[in-house]
RNA sequence: GUGGAUGUAGCUCAGUGGUAGAGCCCCGGAUUGUGGCUCCGGUGGUCGUGGGUUCGAUCCCCAUCAUCCACCCCA
């Protein structure tokens, strides 16, 4: 298969069958945005490589090794986004968006990783976010997690979700921590598995997640990072969770909560589910007040959060949440007999758009037997054929049949057909 | 990046060292203008790709590509 063209390893192709489940993720999406007064923002899917290198870190694993970099024709380093904050940012800063104000945004779109693919994890990935900007109280941190909360409510997930959160303190507590867990680590180098020894300086709060039997003690020994909070970060977290506390938002607390990318501070979450096998987070997010002031802009307090829209409707799947009205893509089917069918069938379908604008309706093309062109119907998945034969284009009239019922077929002039369709038309789409 | 499993019709899968089958789907007919159920018939495959062993490979061997699972990492 190696000389067949086909698409890259990772990325997959969304096919017509499947197009109706995303859309109806998305429209779910933007509705929630609109119900929270969150703008959408787009940005390129290009950027040049020291934005990424600058905000996600050097040297966490996205950098190191799963970037999508490569040279521009004039020798720049550009790289395909791998996740969205550091593009949002960069937008704002260059635009004037943070000059002042405020901002609640969100965006959605393909995200690009060079790891190895499995189920809910593809190279071609996309996320949907949402970012704030200049709010720097645990009341921003609470509405960003209640507009998750309220989005799986939306999709009937909310009881197949948990919550995780963490805080990480100021950076600085952070940066005092790490060192302090990699002291203690280094003092105990020989109990150390050769998985711990290669985080411990790449990525040491993640040995604290070991699966590794043998170091469980070890690791419970270890500081943790919630005792080295800073003051100020353990007042805001304590505020926090009593906002959630008080609107009954349910959560557990994990201290081995660590974002993979470099820029969090403070709050961080994540939302899990067990159905998806070991890819089970499928919507992660946190407080990164010193990135904007990192990348060049006013120093900005910002909190934001993404989810992975395949995982997200891989769950929906799995856990048959899908609506049926989400698959119904057709109300009628217009079809025609005779010479002269084409061109009445084809005009029919014009006078019924025209009429009932929100009406979706499909004309026969194609030819073939009056049997097929019915089974056609049939299987388009719409609720009425509307049948053209002979008789009813001398009389004007339109044969009727409920493919969805035992009723009778019906032989309607045109405006009884539109008074019949109407509701159709006004039918609320999944 | 590491380890393992799997690639046969559009889909789900049987199968054999002598160049392939089922079910579903699709098309046609039984039913000259009435679908869904039933019955009958039909289209469709360089058996992932490249090489090797062999008189002969879809089957055995090697490589490669892809998918899946776990690890790693993450959404």
């Amino acid at each position: 298969m190696s000389s067949k063209l086909q698409a890259i390893r990772g990325m997959n192709d969304l096919l017509p069958e499947r197009s109706p489940l995303w859309q109806y993720f998305e429209d779910q999406v933007r509705r929630l945005m609109a119900r929270y007064g969150y703008l959408e923002i787009r940005t390129p899917t290009l950027e040049q490589t020291a934005l990424f290198k600058r905000s996600i870190g050097e040297v966490t694993d996205i950098v190191e090794k799963e970037m999508y970099t490569f040279e521009d024709r004039n020798g720049d380093s550009l790289t395909l986004r791998p996740e969205g904050t550091a593009s949002v940012v960069r937008a704002a800063i260059e635009n004037g968006l943070l000059h002042n104000q405020t901002q609640r945004l969100w965006y959605a779109g393909p995200m690009f990783r060079h790891e190895r693919p499995q189920k809910g994890r593809y190279r071609q990935f996309h996320q949907v976010g949402v970012e704030t900007f200049g709010l720097e109280g645990p009341d921003i941190d609470a509405e960003v997690i209640l507009m998750s909360a309220r989005l799986w409510q939306q999709l009937g997930l909310y009881e197949h979700v948990q919550l995780e959160l963490n805080s990480l303190g100021s950076a600085e507590a952070r940066a005092a921590y790490r060192q302090q867990l990699v002291e203690y680590f280094e003092a105990h180098h020989d109990q150390l598995d050769d998985d711990a020894r290669r985080r411990l300086h790449s990525n040491p709060m993640r040995i604290l997640d070991t699966k590794n039997p043998d170091m469980q003690t070890l690791v419970e020994g270890a500081p943790q990072l919630i005792d080295h909070l800073d003051a100020e970060s353990q007042a805001h977290f304590d505020a926090l969770r009593t906002l959630l506390d008080t609107i009954g938002i349910e959560y557990v607390i994990n201290p081995r909560l660590v974002r993979g990318l470099d820029y969090y501070d403070r709050t961080v979450f994540e939302w899990t589910t067990t159905a998806l096998g070991s890819q089970g987070t499928i919507c992660a997010g946190g407080r990164y007040d010193g990135l904007v002031e990192q990348l060049g802009g006013r120093a900005t307090p910002a909190v934001g959060f993404a989810m992975g829209v395949e995982r997200l409707i891989l769950l929906l799947e799995t856990l048959a949440l899908i609506p049926e009205q989400a698959h119904d893509t057709l109300d009628v089917y217009v079809m025609a007999l005779g010479d002269d069918g084409t061109r009445h069938a084809l005009a029919l379908g014009e006078q019924l758009r025209s009429r009932l604008p929100e009406l979706r309706v499909q004309v026969h093309c194609g030819g073939g037997s009056f049997k097929s062109r019915i089974r056609r119907a049939d299987r388009s998945g719409a609720r009425y054929a509307l049948i053209l034969g002979e008789e009813e284009q001398r009389s004007g009239m339109v044969g009727v049949k409920d493919l969805r019922s035992e009723a009778e077929q019906q032989t309607l002039d045109f405006e009884t057909l539109v008074t019949t369709l109407a509701p159709c038309s006004s039918a609320p789409r999944a």
